[in-house]
DNA sequence: CTGTATCCTTCAAGATACTG
DNA sequence: CAGTATCTTGAAGGATACAG
């Protein structure tokens, strides 16, 4: 049983999975993993995804320290956003699942050469 | 870029977000990675999700060639649920999952003992 | 640029009852 | 036992406008 803010999680499996818990912030730690990157660049990355969406799970992970928010008193205003040591290692779950949907792919899809 | 079933993905873990994309069917993975379960076996792991929904997840990973459904012409009928080759590799990514949220717990949370 | 605030739609999933 | 059939609701997310 581990049991992190009040919340209680039978797994380690379940904890990873309250906090990677849909497409978008995965795939927001995907473009992380390439570097810091602004907001605005975040939201082009995503251009199915409404701002107000990825505000919102910009601050989750946050909450949950995957990310790290970083604020420069300019003008106009910059915020960059980069994986914490511990959003890092998600690397790894990201890896193996790369791993697995190429073997997928390979068996059921029509892989094509990027075009 | 790969395609199945009409759908594009543009990189391997999109396509495997596509297959694993919520809670329950990792946790029916997840269960059925200790082997073959009956239907009434899987609702009774979830008590927290319905029987309907566990139907609908079921058909789904059916249908992404994940599981495998056996039907026993008996009298109750009986159908096992089992992991197919491809679903079996789903371990590796479920593994690393576990791996984070170990190392996630082990930082921000309260680890105890199983009572 | 980096967000907030509001309204609105849609869709997943719960409750419940029924069937082969 | 292993589902299917309705009905309903709640929350996530889109569109849009506005703020610091």
């Amino acid at each position: 049983m581990i049991t992190i803010d009040e919340k209680e999680f039978h797994c380690p499996v379940e904890l990873t999975l309250d906090i990677i818990n849909d497409k978008s912030k995965i795939f927001i730690v995907y473009i992380l993993l390439g570097g810091q990157k602004r907001f605005k660049d975040i939201c082009e990355a995503f251009p199915q995804i409404t701002q107000k969406t990825v505000t919102q799970k910009l601050k989750e992970l946050e909450a949950d320290h995957i990310i790290e928010r970083t604020v420069f008193a300019e003008v106009p205003p910059r915020v960059e956003y980069a994986l914490s040591p511990i959003g890092k290692e998600l690397e790894k779950v990201l890896s193996t699942m790369h791993s697995f949907g190429e073997s997928y792919a390979a068996k059921y899809g029509c892989k094509r050469d990027a075009k």
